[in-house]
DNA sequence: AATTTAATTTAAACCGGTTTAATTTTTTTT
DNA sequence: AAAAAAAATTAAACCGGTTTAAATTAAATT
């Protein structure tokens, strides 16, 4: 089939194109192909009359042939795990902002945790000859899963997530460091007894953000309850049930610090549902700082990662990655920043006070 | 440029191509080109022999180069305003699920609002041969804007939002019988004096969701107090701000439609900074039911969509213009249903009691 | 074994651009 | 006006597949 050609079987008008362009002028196609290119050889006025005849004779440029012979698409893929998730729905708007104004089309996938269809993508991008790759990969992958990648020289850069012994671009933000201050400022605040909620070993940002907690718990001499570190889907229904597991416990934690704002959040409405007052009854300070964490009603302390930042510079970063495909392999690290609000409470005497005496096993200062 | 042949001009690997694998077997490009394709015709051993060799080779199907024979690229553009906003996550999730299990891949753009953005989207599809679009198109958008779309006959369903005279295909929700149940179930609580935040007339889902609210007041004989409709931006900021001048008004309502849970959940976020409860001390409905409007802490009362219906209608739609191009214009309409939480309260009686002594001018019933 | 018929395979044109070395035209210099 | 240099244009090969009518080969009939 010959395309829209044969809309209905009865209008057959062939496309036009540029050697259409070029017989209706006495050109030649190179001329014209150069003119649309902007090469400097071609004469202004041959320029001109080009560019006009273009126009009356409504062709448009065919952008696929065209890469078939340069090896340029101008379109790279953009896969993440859960685009539904606020945090990367706004890094994503940044990556397609700075590709877009970079006269780049994205393909989108949402591979939903699924290594199967992540390698289904990026099978479909090498055969369509994409340019490049952002990539914040499912869980579970690997090398060996990365092959089509390396084995293309197919540019990529890794969003948030980084892969072990990968050596490729990444661009993501200072988990262990965001999660470290948070934990250090309920500590701060007087807590002795805090939970985690999420998490997990399965990915990098996982690892990075409990390794943040638990060091934070060892520079305030603080033990860790194993049975208070609970992991979860990284939703706020995971938050939800992951509170209520972590209330369970006796005694209960003072304060939760939660792998992302999404488990945070759940963990707030559990709370709610539970008619605990976060904030008064129990501090949680979660991380990402998405929208939600700033309402009015959640007041949520976290842990604020600069989304549209690590979008653009993910973008950026594939950019320049495409234009020197020899460039030493970069790690571009964003720092977050803790922003505090009232879900983990002002003062430690609030929760001082009211569980001294359930617990009170503690004198210390 | 030869593309990644070149690589530091050291490596020098030619592609391998179909030719390749018809050369070292000893056959045609055509037997080789069928055989990828399953057609029937080639013997099943040869089938055999080349799909190994494929394998051995390394070789990789270029479609771009199937393309540019066969018309379709089996890509298809997806944009919508705001895919930041949950509702639309949700729903482009859907789409590009579908899209994906149907072997497509899907070119994202975010609007933001953008008729340049919108049109600049379309035009790089048009220049890609995509196969289709599914667009939620931008405010101001109208059939003249739409004209390359026409224009090449692209296979196009709208999204949500419609457009005046545009005979294209459409998928969205009955939004004025979604605001118009909502609205009734405020009167039917026992509000009389009920606003509306957001809305406005640039769009069809605005204006019909602003008809839903007219016709259910007036269903229920009750005027509308201009002052107490207020156009805002779609968004918790939108909302915080508007529901602020509704509340200066005197008498303030006791209920508030929204436009949308994002600026219902705005409006509750800044009820909260006020010191006001939803549900008891006034209250509020949405409509899309994101999912943050079901929280412990939010239990906002709202007009449910199915997006995933939404979105999987949508997709179906777009594959089945694309096999059947004169297929007459088909309108999809999903049904919303309102779900009761508890930010309209569960009786009248809380407000009744609560206003009628502040302003109770009215002992009717 | 000779025909017919069915099953496979293939040659070659085509899709619509890009690119480079060579040619033609124009301008400058002598 | 001739020669040299610069500017503009072009022919033709190429990118990597698809497609169809024709050719070849194999299987079934007579």
């Amino acid at each position: 089939m010959k395309r829209k050609d044969t809309v209905d079987n009865k209008i057959k008008t062939r496309n036009i194109t540029l050697q259409d362009v070029a017989k209706t002028l006495g050109v030649s196609k190179a001329t014209v192909s150069l003119a649309i290119n902007g090469d400097p050889r071609v004469a202004l006025k041959t320029r001109q009359k080009i560019l006009q005849t273009i126009d009356e004779l409504g062709y448009i440029y065919n952008r696929g042939a065209a890469s078939l012979s340069t090896g340029e698409t101008r379109a790279v893929g953009l896969a993440v795990h859960d685009f539904t998730n606020p945090y990367f729905a706004e890094v994503c708007a940044a990556i397609e902002s700075v590709l877009s104004s970079n006269d780049r089309m994205s393909f989108l996938c949402n591979t939903h945790e699924s290594v199967e269809r992540q390698q289904h993508f990026i099978a479909a991008l090498v055969e369509r000859r994409a340019d490049g790759l952002i990539l914040c990969p499912a869980i579970g992958t690997d090398m060996a899963l990365l092959r089509p990648v390396f084995d293309w020289h197919l540019p990529t850069v890794l969003l948030t997530r980084d892969i072990d012994g990968a050596t490729l671009d990444f661009v993501g933000n200072d988990d262990e460091l965001g999660l470290r201050q948070a934990t250090a400022h309920l500590i701060g605040l007087g807590h002795r007894r805090i939970g985690m909620l999420g998490g997990g070993q399965n990915n990098t940002v996982a690892r990075a953000r409990r390794s943040g907690f638990y060091a934070a718990m060892a520079a305030g001499e603080l033990a860790v309850d194993p049975a208070l570190v609970i992991d979860c889907a990284i939703s706020p229904h995971g938050g939800e049930a992951a509170v209520a597991i972590a209330l369970a416990r006796q005694p209960p934690p003072t304060a939760l610090v939660c792998f992302t704002d999404q488990i945070a959040l759940g963990a707030l409405s559990g709370l709610h549902r539970m008619g605990l007052r976060p904030g008064q009854d129990i501090a949680v300070v979660g991380c990402d700082d998405i929208e939600e964490a700033s309402r009015g009603y959640t007041q949520l302390t976290t842990v604020s990662i600069n989304k549209a930042a690590i979008g653009e510079k993910a973008a950026q970063l594939l950019l320049r990655r495409i234009a020197e495909p020899e460039l030493p392999v970069q790690r571009i690290i964003i720092q977050p920043e803790l922003v505090i609000r009232q879900s983990c409470g002002s003062f430690a005497t609030n929760f001082a006070a009211q569980h001294q005496n359930s617990y009170g096993e503690r004198g210390d200062h």
